[in-house]
DNA sequence: CTGAAAGCGCTTACAG
DNA sequence: CTGAAAGCGCTTACAG
């Protein structure tokens, strides 16, 4: 193949100048329609497609908007991805995704290099906890951004919706307590730069409101099989009646263990979720748990990096609400 | 503010000449240590970054490469493109991503249009069969191309990875079959243009076969409540003995209709799906599927753009092999 | 090792 | 309504 044609080809092919092309391409201004005919009739024939690249240049525009994530696959993120993009699209804006893995820096910093290297009008870090955010905000340097938090202190000033990870987790652990369960365990998982997940704060809060005792988290990680062998932790200790793990995929292999070690759920011992996965209602029994709106984040998200100083999405609370399912029930033997 | 920074603010703060700054950016060609460190300096106190579109029109490159694909939160896509990503990033490319929906003509050609004016080397569809191939092949021109089909004819040459759904179904439906169930009813979902999907394909050929015979399929969309509303139709059947789902996630609501209507599986019915999603194992009963490997598809896929001749990635064939837990099992009356 | 010149493919005023 | 000119911000030969 040679060259992809070029507006120039065209130009010469319809027998105009290259701003009249230029001007049936815009539409920004009117062109005598046989001249148009003639442009278009070049254009389809030569299979040309103007060059982006040229157009972002003289225009002065960044048409890109760029989502830097952990792994989208994971549910909440999957549905805040879909949400910017769609959002974005309708706005002109391509929406290119660096997936940056938290615990390899030479990755994250390579991805980096080649997301800032497009044309990008504002970034979007989904969970800028996740991240070194002051190294992060520096290598961004002037790139407009906004964030989605779960409510942690990030250190630096930058617009962000809050998931408020800690509310829900308070409200879960209440809804525990509230069933008659002496205590609540919890299933952890990392939090960012050692410090403890919002989620587990927030079932601390709860347990001390109540003045319950407060047994040592089970840590995990985001994988099943860590979430497994959290449940056969939880099955072998008689003593537990209620778990609030840190999310919903979490907590199907945990109530999988505690199936396995023999103890029923909700009958033995109650487990509830975060997050309100599509699936958390076929599980068996359907999983309690607390939808969070991700959709909602995601554009609120979009929404900041045009206006950073809208206080209505500053201070939005991407959440929704308990959903009560079959997973949760009064303990063994209720002695109130 | 005022304007971004460009180069030849940064060439003025050092004292140096354009092409000099350019030098040390690009590392092309060696820089005197002295001039090189102001240079740096200069970028660094400017905050100076790059204009990717003068970058990308100079170099005639095409940085970005485009995804475009339907709801990339389902488990099969959102890993393929996670796939994608890791590896566009390795060459330097940047991923851009375009949801489609093929049901709604007219915001597929919105995102297209966004998508294809970015500086694009190359595009990448995931499961070509959804849209009207032709139209979407003229609307991409010249633009490379790979797909990821399931076996369909799309009607067009394009390089793709075949993603085996039809082998899949096969092997699935005959392991239900092998079991010693008289035959194996199917929840269905809706295939390219009216056609029946690869995987009904493939369980009618496993059936036919074995001259069992072919009982009318449950359709149903991707939607969970669709699921179960196909499981409770099959739950009020007494000779389904054996339920062969298009993939895992209607497999999990068509497990709870079941077991909401007092069916029981394994025991009364087997159920079996596709895809191995990372909870069907942790489900009660654990599901057994089929394991399709998503992760390879995603990067064959990539390999096809730049090598579109390597017959090992035109034929490759992305499947992993039954998998086996223990939602099947043999019928309850067996008669052999 | 470094500077002056040319050019990538477009769009935007400026004239007519 | 249309053409000739200028310029967007870079990089790549071309000289020195």
């Amino acid at each position: 193949m040679n060259r992809p044609p070029t507006i120039v080809d065209v130009a010469r092919a319809a027998r105009v100048s290259v701003p009249t092309v230029s001007r049936v391409l815009t539409g920004s201004v009117p062109v005598r329609p046989e001249t148009r005919d003639r442009v278009l009739a070049a254009i389809a024939e030569l299979g040309y497609r103007p060059n982006g690249a040229a157009r972002a240049l003289v225009q002065g525009r960044q048409p890109i908007v760029g989502i830097i994530t952990r792994d989208p696959s994971a549910y909440g993120r999957a549905r805040m991805v879909l949400n910017i993009e769609e959002r974005a699209r309708q706005s002109g804006f391509v929406v290119a995704i660096a997936v940056l893995d938290p615990t390899d820096t030479a990755s994250t910093d390579s991805a980096l290099d080649v997301l800032l290297a497009q044309p990008i009008a504002g970034v979007i870090v989904l969970d800028y906890n996740l991240y070194d955010s002051k190294k992060l905000h520096a290598r961004l340097g002037a790139v407009p951004v906004a964030t989605v938090t779960n409510g942690g202190d990030i250190g630096i000033d930058v617009p962000h919706v809050l998931v408020d990870d800690r509310a829900a987790a308070r409200e879960v652990t209440r809804h525990l307590l509230g069933l008659g369960h002496a205590t609540v365990h919890h299933v952890a998982v990392p939090g960012a730069r050692g410090e403890p997940h919002a989620r587990e704060l927030g079932w601390r809060e709860a347990l001390r409101e109540a003045g319950a005792p407060e047994p040592p988290t089970v840590m995990s990680d985001w994988s099943i099989e860590s979430g497994r062998k959290a449940g056969l932790r939880l099955a072998a200790d008689p003593s537990v009646t209620a778990v609030f793990c840190s999310n919903d995929e979490l907590a199907f292999p945990v109530m999988r263990a505690l199936h396995e070690a023999g103890r029923r759920v909700p009958d033995d011992v109650s487990v509830a979720g975060i997050d309100d996965e599509p699936l958390a209602g076929s599980y068996i029994p359907s999983l309690t748990t607390y939808r969070l709106d991700f959709d909602w984040a995601g554009l609120a998200a979009f929404e900041l990096l045009a206006h950073p100083n809208r206080a209505d999405l500053r201070v939005g609370i991407a959440r929704h609400g308990l959903v009560l399912r079959e997973s949760t029930a009064p303990p063994p033997h209720t002695s109130n």
